[in-house]
DNA sequence: CTAACCGTTGACGTCGGCGTCAACGCCAGC
DNA sequence: GCTGGCGTTGACGCCGACGTCAACGGTTAG
């Protein structure tokens, strides 16, 4: 299988795998041609790498879950080192949710104490709120859920 | 005032006040010599900035808060483009707070899983925890807290 | 023969908010 | 005159994960 059939049976692009391979984290074997050659493995590798990714996983994360599926077993999180990012990410996202949390409430603060104070007179007009709802892009930190 | 004195006293540097010149941001007048000249005014239009990057507002939507205050309000959240950027920001951090939440309890499903199935006997090991504590630096997207 | 299509490497662009460096100007003090 | 300190503009670097383009090569189908 060539970089073009990975890719697409994947759902990426061969751009991205040329760049994994620069990070040595998807190396490939090639043919007499010099063409990148994978094998049914590195569909599973691939999967693997898009699973975390959709999670929020840096690249640089995701690498003891493929060596640990390279390495025979039967998934990415059996090794230690794979379950050591699981908690370093747990801690991590706990500390931002806590920080998003305290900003969320002291935006919410402001938001009422400045429309108090903006509407001298509370005139109780209930304005249809909202005619069209503009999609705003969310968290893009561990940014999960991105576009395709 | 000359750009050095004015970043000095807002805790910043040269470079970021040229930096919001060219974005429209904070406009400065300039003496003789061509150097950049602001008022008392701008050191409140710096408060203003930096308190909202303090919440993890880009710049752009700190513009609404500084232009508030330069129409002569007495605070920079007194106009109402100004609670529409504080009621987008909430919108925006309750959907990323959410989504953080989403994939924290993935993750935890996931690690306890896959501690489980790797140690085959729970042989009740109770290692102390962690010797050293690591700052794992948090959430950078709306990345509020940052150094100095 | 030529076009279409797949592959290759290398380099630059993207986004935000500046940091850092280069090369220069102007003014004060010794 | 020389140094130091402040200012100016312009250009490049950074970080992550690629997208996009350029210029090239090899195989296959018409």
């Amino acid at each position: 299988m060539r970089i073009g059939e990975l890719a697409a049976r994947a759902g990426t692009t061969p751009r991205a795998l040329r760049y994994y391979e620069t990070r040595g984290l998807l190396p490939a074997r090639r043919d007499a041609q010099g063409h990148r050659t994978y094998g049914e493995d590195d569909l599973r590798l691939l999967r693997q790498i898009h699973a975390l990714q959709a999670f929020g996983f840096g690249l640089e994360e995701t690498r003891p879950f493929v060596e640990c599926l390279r390495a025979g077993h039967p998934t990415g999180d059996t090794c230690p080192a794979s379950l050591d990012v699981y908690r370093s990410k747990l801690a991590e996202l706990d500390a931002c949710i806590a920080e998003l949390n305290a900003v969320r409430e002291t935006v919410r603060e402001r938001l009422l104490l400045a429309s108090a104070s903006a509407a001298p007179e509370p005139r109780c007009e209930l304005v249809p709120p909202q005619t069209d709802r503009e999609e705003t892009e969310p968290c893009s930190t561990p940014r999960p859920m991105s576009p395709r």
